[in-house]
DNA sequence: GCTCGCCGTTCCGTTTACGGAACGCGCCGA
DNA sequence: TCGGCGCGTTCCGTAAACGGAACGGCGAGC
């Protein structure tokens, strides 16, 4: 399934695709259910809720991770993120092979192996290798917004 | 929990919260989950997939709702609705009380009480009591697009 | 080696979702 | 009875998501 096949049976734009793709677009709930109707997969497949850095209910702190793409190879998954002002948000090593690509849009934020974080603010964009713990912390009080992409090294999959 | 409020809390504007409970937007996944986040609610639970009309995988035929709002009173909740060209989709009656109102955004739909259904075209409406079986269907070939809204009486909660 | 077709990206004009402000309404206290 | 506050809706300018078209890159086939 290609991009441009996809973009043809879902009935939305190429550039809409390649956008989400890249994180680069914020889609509208029409645009993301054209496309995961023609995909046969349920919305609330692609929109798992938090998974690494659960958020805590009726406080602000900490960073949420709202999915919002993923490949049927699995070979990587997108998310929006958010991270609140406060401690950092640690995440646990991935398997091998696994690269974490981070694109800021607003605020800065200071990410990436626990021993070597990186920082980035506004269209500035990170990458580590994540099979290492990592973390995620925003600098000074502003709420940072970025794109978290996951790339996995590919697997084996039985094709739909 | 007002509409006002919700908007403070949530950073989103009160246009946005009034046109989405009317079904007169098509919130990006930014705004939702804002909404969502502040209310302690995942989003995997107001995009409850489809429910009474289940889409049949694979094919294109049929109706599918997508839950996009749901107040904490429960006392409505509103859907997004597609309906494929085909033979008439049919839901059961709703608890008495209960009123269905639908706008129609693209094509022309055929619903209503499977006794007495209306039609609408593009930015027309419907509403009907659902105490009754009642059915949706696709007038010509293109697909219909419109929003659903369920309105329940009043029921007894406890407020968070 | 050249050409053709399909890939994903980028550009661009249109559409529309966005937040802020202004509005009318209803409730409540003075 | 009147004024004030909070409600949800509507208006409006701005920002951005949208689809279509054009582009360069890559692989297959003649």
């Amino acid at each position: 399934m290609s991009l441009s096949t996809l973009a043809r049976l879902a009935g939305v734009g190429k550039a809409t695709l390649s956008g989400l793709e890249n994180g680069t677009r914020n889609p509208t709930l029409e645009t993301l259910y054209a496309i995961t109707a023609q995909l046969g997969v349920p919305l609330t497949a692609v929109l798992s809720g938090p998974a690494e850095t659960p958020t805590v209910r009726g406080t602000a702190v900490g960073a949420t991770l709202l999915e919002v793409f993923s490949d049927t190879d699995a070979t990587y998954e997108l998310y929006r993120m958010r991270v609140s002002p406060g401690p950092a948000q640690l995440s646990p090593a991935h398997q091998a092979g696994v690269t974490e690509h981070v694109t800021v849009f607003s605020g800065v934020l200071r990410a990436g192996p626990v021993d070597a974080p990186l920082t980035a603010g506004p269209g500035e964009y990170l990458r580590w290798v994540s099979d290492v713990p990592h973390s995620y912390a925003a600098v000074g009080d502003e709420v940072v917004r970025a794109s978290l992409l996951l790339r996995y090294p590919r697997v084996t999959t039985v094709d739909a």
